[in-house]
Formats: C-alpha cells, structure tokens, sequence
DNA sequence: TCGTAAGCGAGACGGTACGTCGAGTCTTGCT
DNA sequence: AGCAAGACTCGACGTACCGTCTCGCTTACGA
C-alpha cells in the first residue's frame, strides 16, 4: 500500500495529483474516441490541459501512460453463487457489459496487439494483465474444493478454455460482445465438445 | 482470380509485378523486426527499392498492404485422420511452429489490435481472417458427419473454445506459443471442464 | 551565372524556388519586425507557408538563412565623382537611408553580435560581409591613384576610420543613424583630429 | 550607489550577498563560455548553485543580468601622459588586452547586437555604456584644454573616429584584436586619411 | 515506328507529432 | 521573507513520416 511515499525525501514541489488525475482521464476519453495507435500525447497534454513535459516527467512513452490508464478500468467482478458455472456466467456477463459501456474495448485489444513489440511496454502490462484474471481463478479454486472439478485439472488452462471464445470474438471476429452468448459458452466450455458416451 | 486484369483496358506500362513483390516481401521482413506500428511506409519502400508512390497507387496505406502480406502467411493445414481430436491436435501444432517460424507471431495480434479502431483495415482483414478458420471448421463439419459430436452443437463456437486458449496466451501472456500445450487443451476442450459425473 | 546546375545529377523533384524565396522573404519580414534573437524557424515557415522541414533542408540553421536573406539587403552603392571626400558622403548617406529604410538596422546589428559566438555563423558571415565593404575600398583605390592620398596608405584602416563611427553608433549609441551626420564625419576622418600645424 | 536598501523596510530574511556574486560570477563564467544567446538562466542556476527564483527575484531576464555582469568587467583606464596620441593609444591597448583576456570579447558584441530588438535591455545598457567611454572623452578634454585640438572639435565624433576601426574589427573581421594595431590607427585618425597639403 | 499514356525511382512538398529543452512562475519544507 | 529544489504551462527545437506532388526516365500498346 502506500504507493505515495517515495524513496528520495521529496524535495521541491510535489507532482499535483490533480495533473495526474487530469492525464489519465484525458487518456481514457482519448482511446475511447480514437484508440491506441491514433492516441498522440500532445493530444493528451491538450485534452488535460497540461504541459507535455508533466506527462513525460511521469510516464516514458504512451504505452506505460496507456497501460496505467487501463488498470483503472473495470475487471471481472467476482461471484461466489456456490456453483461454477453460474460464476462464471455471472462474471463474464458483468465483463461484457463493462466492455461494451467503456473504452476497454478500444483499449485492450491495441494494448494486447502492442505487446508483441514492445518488450517494455509488455513488462508493465503483464501484471496488470495476470491481475484481472484473478478472480477468475478463485471461481475455479472454489469449484475444486467443493469438488466440482477434477482434483489435477490445470486451472489457467481451464480458464483460457472459457474466456477463449471471448478473446476470439473480440480479435478475430471484430465484433461486438453480446451477453447472450455467455450461457451456452460457459456450458460448452464445462461439458466439453464431444457427445458423452 | 485474376486481380491482373483492371475495368481499364490498361493503356500505358504495366505495373510492375517484380515491384509487388518486393513491397510485399519487405512488408513481412519488417513487420517481423518491427511490429505493425513502427512499421512505415517510408521503411518499406525503402527496403523494397521502390518509390512510396508505388505502393500508395497500390494500397491505400499501410493497413491493407499488411493485410495482403499476412495472407501470403501460413494457416491452419488441414489433417483429416478420421478423429477430430487428433485432426485438432495435428492442425494446431502444425500452425504454432508456423507461428514461431514466421512473422506471424508479430502481425497477427498488431493486426487483430488494430482494427479494433480501424473501420477500413477491418473491413480487409475480415475475410481474410475467416478464410484462415476454414480448416478448423471443416474438421469439425467432418465429425459431425461422423457422430463425433452433436448434431445441433454450434461449430462456430466449438472452433472459438478449442484455438480460444491459444489467442488468450497470445494476447494476454505475451508468451511464446510451445507446441506441448496443444494435447492436453484439445483433451480438455472435448471432454469438457467439469468432472464427469 | 549559372549557379543552378548542381554537382548531383539532380534526381528526384526538385527545390521548389517559390518556396525559396518565400522562406527568404518571410525571414526579411521577421528579422525585421521582432529581430534576431527572436526570430523562430516555426514563424518563418508559418508566415512563409511552408513546412519546417523544407527550412532545413536548405539551410542547417537559423544563422545560415538570416546570412541569405541579409544578402538580399543593399549595401554601399558606388559613387564616382573625382573626388573622395564626396564619394564617401554619397555612399554612406545612401547606406544610411537604406539602413533606415529596410531591415537592415534589425539585421546588422543581430548578425555581428552573433557571430561571435557561432563559428559556423562566422564562417558563413564573412564573405558576405566583405562583399559589401567592396564598393568602400574601390573609392580609396581610385583616390589613391588620383594621389589624393599616401601611396602608402593602408586602405583597409583607412576605410576602418571612416566607417567606425557609424558601427559605434550602432552599437553602442543604440542610435537611429542620420544621414546629416555624414558631412562632418568624413571631412573629419579625411582631415585628423589633431589641429593642423 | 548602496543599491542594498530598498524601499520597504525590509522584513523576513535578507537577501543573501553571496548567491548574488556567486549568480554574477556564475553568468561572467557562462557569457565566456557559450555566449550570450547560449546563455540560460537556467544554466547559470546551476552554476551558481541556486534557485532560478533567486536569479528572477533580483533581475527580470537574462538581459539585465548580463549587463549588470558587463559592468563588473573592465574598461578604459585613464592615462594621462600630456600627449593626446600617447594617451590614446595607452588606454585602447589596454583596453584590447583586457578584451582578450576577459569575457568583454564575448559579451559586448552580443549585447551590442542583442539591444536593437530589445528595448528594456536597450534602457539598462545605455548607462553602462556610456559610463566606459568616460575617460576616453577625457582625453580629448585635457588635449582641448591644452590647445593640442580645435576648440569647437566635436569630441563624441573625434571618440567614435578613433575607437571605430576596433568596432569595425570587432563586428564584421570577425577578428581577434591585436595591441600592434593600435599605433598606426590613432596615428592615422589623428593625421586624418588625405594626404597633407 | 512512333506517339501517347501510364508506371517507375527519387525526392521535395505542406503537415503533424515526436521527445527535449528552456522560459518564467509556482509550491514545497527549511532557514 | 528568502532560500534550493523542482514541478508547473507554454512554446520552440530539429527529426521522422505522412500522403501528395513533380521530375526525368522507362516500358508497352495502338495508330
């Protein structure tokens, strides 16, 4: 906790909050309109009325400036209903309705497509990134210990295998995300493709 | 077939195909240092020995010129063994070596990326795009036609659950694709996550 | 004469010469209006209607185009009448109307303080500089074979003397420069300070 | 003169003498170094090992420090040998040496150049300047007084005669002055340039 | 066999944004 | 109050590309 303390005593003035707030509000408007690669930070500076250096004294680039920027939108918001699939059902409607209400939907996909060649810029998305699957996994532990699912089973890839189709949609099939199709996407991912014996 | 002939019966000197191809060639050499977004147009045709112009009268910009390079790209190779598993397990190997031999690993997500902001480069990445899923889906077209899997089970979604994993390590582990994934995700993929009663 | 040909074949478009002259123009216009120090490559391509780039292509700095466009400005104007007294007179009031006339007095000034510092501006200057004193020097050359002066006079000093208190004014005297002045001052230089004998 | 009181009665702290030599010495240091135009306030701060407040809150720009710095440097110093050409030539090859060997080569003809655009730093060096021709214009006093000069000689024009040669040197040779021109210069501008009756 | 029409490499054009620097002002906490 | 430190807004720096536009020069076809 605590981010606020720094390690040098601070001396001169101090960074104004307000700037701060100021940037990250601007950024976000700005990728919702325009998205990542169309982003320029002078039009930050312009948008938060601030000087480009105060952007620069504070982030090295747009890229950790953005990805800072997206930690403070919305995540899955757990569910704990006793029974996996309703988590999950309630946890990806609620993503999607936050996706399709927010700029999340201009901002990950150009994040996740920068960070392929950007060593930096993958390094500050990272945990940000493993951080919003978090309670994602939980569902899966919680779903282990009341037994619902095999004691070996590989949770990250049980994971990958229902938010998958999500991923597919929003990369490959350029559209919109619609709650319905959590429903039937969760029980396909739970019960598997194959006809049961 | 056929884009060589143009509505105008073409007076004047041909353009030159030996161009083309250097730009598309040059195109995917720096896609694959570079990255979609550090790649310009300035770059390409510098690399292609060629003068800009002769790409803009070619592409609009560098959006579509990308998308035709990434369709020179190898896809999924189809296998048909008569099991679905092992026809998913064989394709998807086949397209991750692919994938780490080529510049696919740095156009697909920079392109999936960005055309969640660009209406034009959407529009050509589209077909392209579901063109390189045809494959997969047939397999599973062919173990419908086997009893494999229900008569009513939504292809289109059963092809996002199995290749969802891969695009979640892609976009959001930042991680290197290892072929050694593909057999246990294909299992879980048809059997399903939870635990058969 | 002739100093468009250029060494290099000249492939390409070529250097547009109504962009040249505008750029030449606008600083003419500025230097004039705000002065050396102030004068801003971004003003001259805004006021030229040009892009900055096309500035620095022609000439590496602020210096090197302020010492093309003072080029531009007139300087002494030869005057021969027989006599030197009289073309001193004649050629400094001339100068000194230019001078007021044009943005001579914004330049001059500006230049030489400069130069001091900028060894590349020193270089480029020079030339320039001992350009003008030409018409200067021919008028003590002609006195000197008319005998109206010492065979052995050192011209180059002799012009000095003459001159100086103009740059002293200038310089020093922060002064608007008077053509009445003149009179006196040659017949002073001419004469010596000292009472004659 | 005790430029140390001010007009309110001067409560909280002091200002503090030492940061005001050390801001003068730092901006003489500079002025020698890089010149007048190369000099930044900010550059002088560090240098001096103060605030940049503390620099704005005793002068308004760089102008007026840089002229108040000027002051600090050396002059004309007065000889008074009985002769006017003797006296002359003392105090102007005095004052070249100083000017090699100080930051005056530096600093007067960026200031000089600098004052044509800038009226505030026009007003403040005007003193200063005339300040140091002083003793010049009482040489030609004493040598009035003695009968050595005309009576109704003007002695600004006579000064400006004799000093302009090393002006001209000064702003448009680019040149070094050198104590071996002096002689033959105030010879020449006090025999005058014709040749003698 | 030639003229005409388009394509070609080269590179200049007017722009926009980059990331840096300094100007002059404004907090901090300390003296 | 003054001090050093350093953040603030603003504006210019010189560079890199954008997408467009001449240049002088190939090609190829159709008259």
């Amino acid at each position: 906790m605590a981010s606020r303390e720094r390690g040098t005593s601070s001396t001169g003035r101090p960074r104004s909050e307000e700037a701060h707030q100021a940037i990250l509000a601007a950024t976000l408007d700005l990728l919702a309109e325009v998205g990542y690669s169309a982003l320029t930070v002078e039009g930050v500076a312009a948008r938060a009325g601030v000087g480009k250096a105060t952007i620069y004294r504070r982030w090295a680039s747009k890229g950790p400036l953005v990805v800072e920027a997206f930690g403070l939108l919305p995540s899955f918001e757990d569910a704990d209903t006793g029974d996996l699939g309703e988590d999950l059902k309630r946890m990806l409607r609620g993503y999607i309705l936050a996706f399709n209400s927010t700029a999340l939907s201009a901002v990950l996909p150009s994040l996740a497509g920068e960070r392929a060649h950007d060593a930096e810029l993958s390094k500050v998305f990272e945990p940000v990134s493993l951080g919003r699957r978090a309670p994602l996994l939980r569902a899966f532990e919680r779903a282990r210990e009341r037994g619902e699912i095999s004691e070996d089973l590989d949770l990250e890839m049980a994971a990958d295998v229902v938010v998958g189709p999500i991923a597919v949609c929003l990369f490959f099939k350029g559209g919109r995300l619609n709650a319905k199709m959590v429903g039937p996407m969760v029980d396909l991912a739970l019960q598997g493709i194959r006809k049961e014996a």
